[in-house]
DNA sequence: GGATCGATCGGCT
DNA sequence: GCCGATCGATCCG
């Protein structure tokens, strides 16, 4: 499997973000260092967030510096700082003032496996990219690349084409670790890819 | 393998 | 002031 490195046209994120949040599923996240070295993941799991009545979104209570980032038309980047240390990072979904984002929390580590364990402080491969933190991490991502339009040219973060996913193959159940009220925990808005033997893999 | 806990700081009730 | 869309070390079994 090769990182592919054409980006997903804009139409594709401007869409419901759990409809984004199911098809980021198996595509691949492109991270081009400041060096010109290239990083490429497969998406194994994401989380949808969105304004309205979800308690657990960032934007539930209106737009701030921090969020104004997921009110941006979709393709954009949402970078933010978690427990003080750790860095989560969003793909911006829906509409130019809707604050939508899909938390992607894993990948498959598919090329430049040996920064990424430089980054990762020389984690076993399993353990590069399990989680958003580690993710972010392991492809040197931070808040320096919140509000990035990933359709940009020459974006340094973005989405590319990868393959097709066995509608089967994907699990849902309620996001991880995500605060809120009754409704916002149990929403099945989490979405995880199995691996080509039937394993999830992702945390 | 599972439970517990400390780290660490920005954003907000 | 309080508490996270987390992680890794440590302890116990």
């Amino acid at each position: 499997m090769r990182p592919r490195m054409r980006a997903l046209p804009r139409a594709f994120f401007e869409r419901d973000t759990l409809i984004v949040a199911r098809a980021l599923l198996g595509q691949h996240l492109v991270r081009v260092l400041p060096d010109g070295r290239a990083l490429c993941g497969r998406i194994l799991e994401t989380e949808a967030y969105r304004e309205g009545d979800d308690a657990a979104a960032h934007c539930y209570r209106g737009k701030t510096a921090r969020n104004a980032p997921m009110y941006l038309r979709g393709g954009h980047a949402y970078v933010y700082l978690t427990y003080g240390l750790h860095h989560c990072f969003n793909v911006v979904t829906d509409r130019a003032g809707f604050g939508a984002a899909v938390l992607v929390r894993a990948i498959q580590p598919l090329s430049g496996l040996d920064v990424m364990r430089a980054q990762r402080n020389g984690a076993r491969e399993r353990d590069l990219a399990n989680g958003p933190g580690k993710m972010c991490q392991a492809l040197a991502i931070d808040r320096s690349l919140s509000g990035l339009d990933m359709l940009a040219p020459g974006a340094p973060v973005f989405i590319a084409a990868g393959d097709s996913v066995d509608n089967a193959a994907i699990h849902t159940s309620p996001r991880i670790g995500v605060g809120g009220d009754a409704l916002a925990k149990s929403r099945p808005w989490r979405f995880v890819l199995a691996a080509e033997d039937g394993s999830f893999t992702a945390s």
